[in-house]
DNA sequence: CTTTAATTCAAACAAATGTTTTAATTAAAC
DNA sequence: GTTTAATTAAAACATTTGTTTGAATTAAAG
């Protein structure tokens, strides 16, 4: 069993049951399990069942912030070049069309967006904590850019709607193909695009509206 | 030790605990020592963890729901004698305002508000099941409404915008006086009313997006 | 091939957890 | 006051959990 094998196997089962069940009620021996490799494996690669949470993120979260980063910055530039503000909606749909896109890539990384979407609404949890140290810098350009679309639009009020949105986005990656809102029979059969676009429309009247 | 006292203090011991860990990640015995009455009082009183956390939803809920349904029936009533359609502005903050009205009566309440935004965002959980039991009247009564003030919206796209709207609901709940969102400079000292009727306004701008 | 380093393995450790059990205490009924 | 019912208390049970430990195995280096 090569170094690699085994540290992928780790993250890729624990991505999974992150997930599924969350930080805390996932067990290092479940993990293991699934992963097929033995339970000390995990202190030897990732110190602890913290840093393996970390790592988790990590793997993922870089390259989709990246992907963000560079969406945003496209919509910014090209604004720019045309002397002109730029739209909400190009903004948000930087943000939140990477999410969508990373989640059909693979099956694992479904899992990572619901890991996601979990962690942001939980809180004071270990799993936000982290969480939140990666998306910092991303949700800083975030609120520039809509401080540039939206100038007059007060400050606190614009913080308050983006705080909505991640709401609304965070919600909308629990889905899968597996669970339903059921009180609103609401089925994750939605094919993606267009459910992308109902979520872009929604917060992009959220953030315009007067 | 007189038994009313000693439901209510699990009760509000759990209501408190729950809301800032979760179910899974609080203890029998958390919530026993912080009401100071022995471990064995939950099975006694409650039968279960579970029956417990059951009892804790319905203390609140119910009368909360209640409210809801009734300042939602009032917005129908006055709509239909004036021959119009409801407002959704009218329909989404007899669903909103309770809520914040209710976090501010007492200090449980705002645990209890916090539970229930936790609950609902939380995939596949205890919490989320037995919350959403509860909530599956109110909210066909709110989809109802919300279809007769847009009938033209497509009815899943309508279903999508409400699941939206209820994701930046429940991500505004967990703001309290001890906790902000960092990565955003939110603090919870925003007042009340400025904060209901912010979200009232996305939430709205939201369902009537074109 | 031998030596060193890396990795895996299985057991152990200390602590935590929901539920159950039995005895003791308290409260209510008469 | 006595008897019955309700409630609390403490211990036990069986299980689970993250971390650690030392030995065994595998891989890499020379």
């Amino acid at each position: 069993m090569s170094r690699l094998d085994t540290k992928q196997r780790i993250l890729d089962a624990a991505e999974q049951l992150f997930a599924r069940d969350g930080f805390h009620r996932t067990s290092l021996r479940a993990i293991t399990s699934k992963a097929k490799v033995n339970l000390a494996a995990v202190n030897y690669h990732f110190g602890s069942k913290k840093a393996l949470l970390e790592a988790v993120f990590e793997r993922r979260l870089l390259p989709l912030n990246r992907t963000r980063k560079e969406r945003l910055e496209e919509v910014l530039q090209n604004a720019r070049k045309r002397g002109v503000r730029p739209e909400v909606r190009d903004i948000m749909r930087a943000f939140i069309e990477p999410t969508f896109r990373f989640r059909e890539s693979e099956p694992g990384a479904q899992d990572f967006i619901k890991l996601i979407g979990r962690s942001i609404v939980t809180p004071d949890s270990t799993a936000k904590t982290v969480l939140l140290r990666f998306m910092k810098p991303i949700l800083k350009t975030l609120s520039e850019a809509l401080t540039e679309a939206l100038p007059e639009l007060p400050k606190d009020v614009l913080l308050w709607r983006l705080y909505f949105s991640i709401g609304a986005l965070a919600h909308t990656m629990h889905l899968d193909k597996r669970f339903q809102f059921e009180p609103l029979n609401l089925k994750a059969e939605t094919d993606v695009k267009s459910l992308t676009n109902m979520l872009i429309t929604f917060v992009t009247a959220g953030m315009e509206a007067s």
